[in-house]
Order: structure tokens, then sequence, then C-alpha cells
DNA sequence: TAATGTACATACTAAAAGGTAACTATATAA
DNA sequence: TTATATAGTTACCTTTTAGTATGTACATTA
């Protein structure tokens, strides 16, 4: 056992979704099945390659994403959602819906229009 | 309408809900209704003053949590969840759930042993 | 007169997260 | 020989977030 920093579950959960690009990322996963970080950097124009990685190796560390390298030149890599990755889907839609009834009610615009499902 | 630095509604909803005790407090208030500041102080022997504070302001202007000063001395104050607040609910018992199973699979330990509802 | 209880505020510091810019590797095509 | 495409890495800097320590207000009670 591996004991945590955390006050309780909640925690533990955003720890995993809470990074700045994470919930996007973790998005398109989920509408395109499977991406390379080319296609990522173009779906998420305002993405660094940094930032990209960075959140990439977390997600993946922590079983949320996994990669898979083809040995090729140029090089192609492959992410997709775990199973772990995949059960958050819920929760995601879950968090989408209450923000748009939110901005609604507060009269926010968000940049975005995409629909998901 | 008020432009937004989102790139979409789970990052607005995050925004709200991903300080770092602001799910705790929204978890407390769900669960006791009505709250006061020392009491909170007495069920989250953690926070500061400071921090706590600064969450539950931050809510009540994002309209989550409710204010009711009572003229007295010595002060009372009472914190409640407003509507919009009551409405994160779902996604918080979901969040909490979504951990519990993480940390099962993960052998991660957590230190609360509060049973949710 | 001094201590108590309650709910803060404020200045300062430390740590974490995020962003910018430049660099790397290598087979293939022009 | 030079440019291209892909998927990165690294050093450095800025901003944001969190934590520590101390101070404020004031009626009531001892």
């Amino acid at each position: 056992m591996i004991q945590s920093p955390f006050n309780c579950h909640f925690e533990l959960t955003l720890e995993l979704i809470g990074g700045k690009w994470k919930g996007l990322i973790l998005w398109h996963l989920m509408e395109k099945k499977v991406l390379r970080n080319g296609e990522m950097l173009r779906l998420m124009p305002r993405i660094t390659q940094k930032m990209l990685t960075q959140q990439l190796r977390e997600m993946e560390e922590n079983g949320l994403v996994s990669r898979i390298i083809y040995e090729q030149v140029p090089p192609k890599v492959e992410y997709r959602l775990t199973s772990h990755g995949e059960s958050l889907r819920p929760i995601l839609n879950q968090m989408i819906d209450w923000g748009v009834e939110y901005a609604q009610d507060k009269k926010i615009m968000i940049a975005c229009t995409k629909q998901k499902d």
C-alpha cells in the first residue's frame, strides 16, 4: 500500500484530471479513440509541445493513457485511453453538462463550440 | 456576455471546484447543510483559516455557497450551498466513487475513512 | 482590568504549475 | 547537400497557488 497525501478520494480524482490541459486531451481521446502527437497539437492550437508531452506522460504514468511507439523514421507514436481513462467518460460528460448549464445561467461565453458524443 | 479564458466547459467546471480544499468543503456542506467557520476548521484540521476563508469567498463569488451574517458579538456566520452548489452533488459523488475504485486498483491508501451519503 | 470567543484580514514566503524559446535525432525526398 | 516530417527534450523564466505567522474588532464574562 502506498500512502497518499490526499484527504479524500475526491482529491485523488482531481489530481489525475486536474491539470491545465488534461480534460481537453481526454475529451479528444474519447472522441477520436487514437491520436498522434501532431494531431493533438492541431486539435488544440494553444497547447505547447512541452505541455502536451508533460500532461500525456503524467496520464500515462497514472494509467489513464497508453502510448504505442512504432519504430519508424519519421517517428510514429499513438495515444489512446486505457480502461481507467475510458471509465472517466461519465465524469467528463457530467462536468461538461454542468458547465454548460452554469455558463448559461451566468451568461459566460466559452470559446469551444464542440458537441459532446 | 462575459468572454472566458476557457477552451471548453470542462475547464469552467474544473475552475470552480478545483481549488485545493473546495472538494472537501463542498462535501462537508453537502453532509451538514449548514456550517459555521469554526465548525469547518474543526472538521478539516489541516486547513488554515486563510485558506478556508479564501476558498469560501471564491465559491461565494461563483454562486456555489451562500454566506449569512448575523449581527452579533461574538460574530456568527453561516455557510450553506446554493442551488448551483447543490447541483454539484452527483459530480462530487461520481468523482469519489471513481477515486475509490482507482485507489483500490492501484493500492493507494487515502487518509479519510468517511462514508458518503 | 484582562481574558474569552468568533470570524476574520494582511504581509510575507515557499512551492508548484505553466509558458517560451531553442535544441535533438534520423531516414527520406528534392 | 539541404530541407522535410515527426516527436520529442532542456534550460530558463513567470505566474499562480498554497502556507506561515501575526494582527484586528468588540461585547461579554471573570
